[in-house]
DNA sequence: TTTGTACATGTACTTTTGTACATCATGACA
DNA sequence: TGTCATGATGTACAAAAGTACATGTACAAA
């Protein structure tokens, strides 16, 4: 019968949307997205349940937005890579590379978004946009398909993080580096139309 | 009140347990782990519900049979893989591999095996195995480092055909096992211990 | 100070899912 | 052919999660 008795905090609904889904993007990144529901997100974001269901109209919408957070925070990090000179210089992207292995929230919300891409077609293109977004800014310095290849091999890299305690040694990283940035085209570099 | 009338089917244990644990296996390849319910296996493998609860002693049990069956399945089809000659005819190697990139029964078994990994620990040694199978398996033709480089290389390859449509092209493939084969080891190829 | 609106809260209800179990058929064996 | 243990079935109950909503508070404007 008695509701909502116990005093209400500050009215402050973007703070409290982007505590949300801060404390659902940690939930999906420590125990996956199966273990996202609302009262998690309420516990942990320390807001009531009925917020959670205020501002997401549906635990879906909440999934989702909680995704595309945790992709634009992925992709700040990918912005601070330095990549310049990765050709001449593998051991720097390697190392930059290998300071992104270590992050082990980068790492598990990198697997979760492309395992939701995966899954379910509604997140495809974020997760997808991830990819296309490392290989642009990989792009200019080596070519395209040298950078979807590391692209690829990176995100393989990401999955072996987010399995074992280490990630790949920054060596181990450098020389792949090395070996796919001399890599010729798979064909030729340049693409061609034909009839 | 009125309970089991309609006339059960011929006893059968291990086929039951087996049509449950392929029904399990195709209800995550096509809709993700998080779709895996009792009810769902019961539909699709046609049993009552009550068979699912009694052949796995919990839900978790299920799903770790279900992924076990997925692994073994994947195990299978990796072992059909010819990797002779890779060092010398990349070609091949790269057909075999594309291959499997184009089952996408086995793309998405494999994702949910190392994103169960990733996110639950009791699983984790399951994906590791397939890591560490694939290793296994290239390291006699081109040595450990560079296995280990294409095995990287080829978890983010399948990541990619789970989420575009198209899986890489065969040239792509045949370009980068081509430099990794041809990489120099990560400082030397045999190990060293030092003093 | 008064007042009204937007926001925050907790409860209650519904749906989904996990699990236990009473009942009955099946097939092998006596 | 009769009997019995195993196994298969469907229902019932419990727990968990999604969602709706009535209530009450905070803040700003009048």
């Amino acid at each position: 019968m008695s509701t909502a008795n116990p005093a209400p905090r500050r009215r402050d609904p973007e703070g409290r949307r982007r505590a949300m889904l801060i404390a659902a993007g940690e939930i999906i990144t420590e125990a996956g997205t199966a273990a996202l529901t609302h009262r998690a997100v309420a516990a942990r974001a320390e807001v009531s349940l009925g917020s959670t269901t205020k501002y997401f109209s549906s635990i879906d919408d909440l999934r989702e937005a909680a995704l595309q957070y945790l992709a634009q925070e992925i992709d700040q990090e990918l912005a601070t890579i330095d990549f310049a000179g990765i050709a001449t210089n593998p051991e720097h992207a390697a190392a930059e590379l290998h300071r992104f292995l270590c992050d082990r929230h980068a790492v598990h919300a990198t697997i979760a978004l492309l395992a939701s891409g995966a899954t379910d077609p509604q997140l495809r293109s974020l997760a997808r946009r991830w990819d296309d977004r490392f290989i642009e800014l990989l792009t200019p310095h080596i070519g395209h398909a040298q950078a979807t290849a590391i692209a690829v091999y990176f995100n393989g890299a990401t999955l072996h993080a987010g399995l074992d305690e280490e990630p790949l040694s920054r060596d181990a990283l450098t020389a792949v580096i090395r070996a796919l940035v001399a890599m010729p085209g798979p064909v030729t570099t340049t693409q061609e139309t034909n009839p």
